[in-house]
Order: C-alpha cells, then structure tokens, then sequence
RNA sequence: GCGGUCAUAGCUCAGUUGGUUAGAGCACAAGAUUGUGAAUCUUGGGGUCGCGGGUUCGAGUCCCGUUGGCCGCCCCA
C-alpha cells in the first residue's frame, strides 16, 4: 500500500494511461488545427473573481479556491471560458477576425466524484469570436463532431443536439412571460429530461401555480424534434424577429448538410443548458445509446466578453472533455493500443562489445531511431528473449565473434532471417530497412 | 452536501463456526541455459489484510468509527 494515494477524485498517468491521453490531444489538436484554429493556454491559477463574475457567488462551492501568501483569493481553473474571454477582451482591436482559438487544459472542480466526472479534468474548448452569424455555429459544430468522429465514431454512435435560446425566449416572450420568468422556465426544460414534472417545482415556487396552457405550450416546444416542427410550432407566434431566425436555422442546418454532417445533427428543443449565459445557439454532443453524461457542449454566448474582456464581441464556443470520451472510445473498443517500442534492440557481448555498439546506439538515436539495449550484461538467450518482448523490429548484434570480424549482424525480428554489415555501415543498412520497411 | 455498496500482493481473487508463521494464478526478477525468441521447471522479491479503536485467550474474519474506490442524488461552467 502506498504511503500516499492521490487526492480523491485525481488521477495518476503511467505511461500506458499518458499514452492513450496524449493520442487524444494529438487527434484533437491536429482537428482543431486543420479547421484553421490556432492553440493559446492561459495560467492555471486565476483571481476568485473571474469565476464570480461569470457565474456569481454560488460557484465558489464548486471551486478549488484559497487564500494565496499574498492574500489574494485565487481559484484553479475551472472552465476556460471566462480566461479565452480576457485574452481575447484585451486584444479585441487588434486581432483579425474571425478569431478562431483551441487549448486543451486541464481544469479543477471540487465535486462529487461519479462515472465520467472527476476533479481534475482535460478539456478541449474551441471558440470563434467577432463572427455573429450562423457561419461561426457551422463551424464549431463541424468541428466538435469531427473531433468524435476522427477516433472512428460515427453517428451510430453519437449526435449533436441542437437547440436555441433565442427562439425559446421569442416563444416564451410570445406567451407573455418577462425575462425573469423565462430563465426560470429554461431552468426547468433544462432538468426536465431528468426530472419530469417535477422540474417545474421551482417555477412554481418562485412564480405560483404554472398555468396548464402555459405548460402545454412549454412541453409542446421542448418536444420538437425536427426543423420542420419547429417551423410549425412557431407559425403561431407569428413574430417577424422568429422568422428571421428561422433563417439562422436554415443556413446553420444547410451548411453541415453541405459538409455531409447533417445526420450528425439532431434538432432537439429540449436542450438549453443551464448556463444562463448563452444567448444563441445551444448544442450537447451524446453517446446514441444515452448512457454516459454528456461528451461535449457549447453554445453562443454574446454578452460574456463584455463583461469579462471589456470589449463587445461575439463569441459562439464549445469543450470536450477527456473523461466521458476516453469511456465511450472504450465502450466502443477504440481505445488504440498506443506502441512505445524501440525500433531496435541491440544485443551486446562484453565490454568491448558494449564499447563499439555505443557509438552506433547513440548515432541511431540521433537520427531518431528509438534505440534500447541492456544496461548490464546479460546472457545472449536473454537478450534475443528481451528483444523480441520489447517489440522492436530489427536486433543488432554486437557479439565477440562480430567484433572480431569487424562486422554487425542484423537480426529481422519479424521473419528471424539475420544479415552482416561492416562495423562501419550499421546506419546505412538501419536506414535502409526502415525506408523500406 | 446526501444515499447505496465495496476495500486481502502491481492485477484478478481464495481465505471454513474467530484458531499455528495469510495463500493461488497472472505479472515482475534470478537460475536451470555465457550465441539466438512463444515452452517447462526451480527459486525469489513484493502484504502493518485501507486506517484507527473495541470484543476475545486469540480478529483478514465479529462490532463501532474513519479514509478511500465504485454507483446514484444535488450540481454539472
């Protein structure tokens, strides 16, 4: 038993877990890289009060936060919204537009542990700012979904939901219902998958008894499930401004069907996030089956850069996280075994063996070969054991008999056929069956 | 913050109504085997049985507490 454990709800990385991990980022950030993003990273420790200021007083239950030596209240991070939003806020006159940033970082939340959530986490967040239009949601989208689909998913296996806020505050705003109201009849979609019913209690409390029309309506809405209902569920309201954004709808819907990412997409009224900063366009990323918490979501969020970064700018982002997905990958038996064997072994007599293969092992391993040899002398039966277990592909001898032929064997641990060179042309001949092989 | 459940070697687990010095397989290492790979055999390292207390002549086993894991609730930026 270890002395120490890590603390509850962080993780430990041997290199088979790192491997997996840095596949992931590699694909990610090659993804993101490839849609034109370009990678930024912000301090992991930031002032209590970014977080306070997006997201109000109540977040702190949820937040590493302490006292630092200077007195300062500091918090680890735990998004990367509010970070992007003051980069991107203090440069806003001078970057090009649209911008178009991606990080991946590991964030902190001091919650309950459960299946697929810890506290510490990796996130990939993507964000467009400067860009108003549907364009940036195209974009973003596309992206979220080729950052599943690039590990072999497809869309048996996962879908973007895709909802709105600003339709949802139209209809609920046709209805007669203030701003108040509406967000917390949103707090109740938002949990109504969950809860059913009772996810109306809240409303009720704060606001009395919920009108049966009002409900009617309300579920009627939330249970839209295609672009086509959605057109008829508005035709009612009849208003010009949820006409327009109905266009939105039609060229955000066009453009990933242009992209061949249209059955990847499913309308679905009934998402709307809890955050209540989003302004636009909401979207989750799920697992078909609907076992596993979310795999991803974003939205637009308009406001926020003003308040953070000082300058208005709009901004439509999203994140992935590390956890749900490394579970669904395994769930679907696309963990990749990740190689991390040398490409080749050298097996080596005695100390003056060890001496000549030296110069090669280092010379190989400047030209990037990955080079493994023992570090003591060990029986030849051994070694040919070890070299064969390290999965290398080739085996280069350096016995008593080579050296006194000023020779190398070359020993092909695949077919186990062994060929010589002269001491002097081990490189070339590397070189040669690795350009080949 | 709340509830359920579990905890014996690196991993998977066994361990009888409470009874000698806590076991197996896998993995790791050494040897049989100092020039050629999947096998076999032998041997070894590795455990405060999660931690603390209690009951008892005696606790891995029973009781209480605690910590941690897993699953769920709250929350989910």
């Amino acid at each position: 038993m270890a002395m120490f454990q890590t603390l509850p709800g962080f993780r430990d990385f041997y290199p088979e877990d790192l491997a997996r991990r840095n596949h992931i980022f590699r694909i990610w950030r090659q993804t993101a890289s490839a849609f034109g993003f370009v990678e930024y990273d912000t301090p992991v420790l930031e002032p209590l009060d970014l977080y306070r200021a997006k997201s109000g007083d109540e977040i702190e239950a949820q937040l590493f936060s302490f006292l630092d030596k200077g007195k300062r209240e500091v918090a680890l991070r735990p998004e990367m919204t509010p970070s992007v939003c003051r980069l991107v806020g203090e440069r806003a006159g001078s970057l090009k537009r649209p911008i178009k940033w991606f990080s991946i970082a590991e964030f902190y939340r001091y919650e309950r542990m459960q299946k697929g959530r810890g506290r510490c986490f990796f996130q990939l967040n993507a964000d467009i700012f400067g860009e108003a239009g549907p364009e940036a949601e195209i974009e973003l989208i596309a992206l979220q979904i080729q950052c599943i689909r690039a590990f072999g998913l497809t869309d048996k296996d996962f879908c973007v939901r895709l909802s709105d806020r600003t339709l949802w505050f139209h209809f609920l705003g046709s209805l007669g219902l203030d701003e108040t109201r509406i967000r917390a009849l949103l707090g109740a979609v938002d949990k109504h998958e969950r809860n059913g019913d009772a996810a109306f209690k809240g409303y009720e409390e704060a606001f009395g008894p919920l009108d049966a029309g009002l409900k009617a309506g309300v579920l009627s809405f939330l249970s839209v499930r295609s672009f086509e209902a959605l057109e008829r569920a508005l035709g009612g309201a009849g208003a010009e401004a949820a006409k327009a954004r109905l266009d939105d709808w039609r060229k955000l819907l066009g453009g990933l069907e242009a992209m061949g990412l249209r059955d990847y997409v499913q309308v679905d009224l009934s998402v709307v996030r809890g955050l209540a900063y989003y302004t636009g366009f909401v979207f989750e990323a799920f697992d078909r089956k609907d076992e596993l918490r979310a795999l991803a979501g974003g939205g637009r969020y308009d406001d926020l850069v003003g308040k953070l970064g000082g300058s208005e700018l709009p901004a439509v982002g999203f994140a992935i996280g590390d956890m749900t997905f490394a579970l669904l990958l395994e769930e679907r038996g696309l963990t990749p075994v990740i190689s991390q064997a040398p490409d080749i072994y050298c097996v080596i007599g005695g100390a003056a063996e060890r001496r000549a293969a030296f110069a090669d092992i280092h010379g190989l391993r400047s030209m990037g070969y990955r080079v493994e040899y023992p570090m003591r002398e060990v029986a030849f039966g051994k070694q040919f054991k070890a070299a064969a277990d390290s999965g290398a592909r080739i085996a280069l001898i350096y016995g008593g008999d080579e050296l006194a032929k000023g020779i190398v064997k070359m020993r092909d641990l695949g077919d186990r056929t062994e060929r010589e060179f002269p001491a002097g042309g081990v490189t070339a001949a590397v070189r040669e069956f690795f350009g080949s092989g």
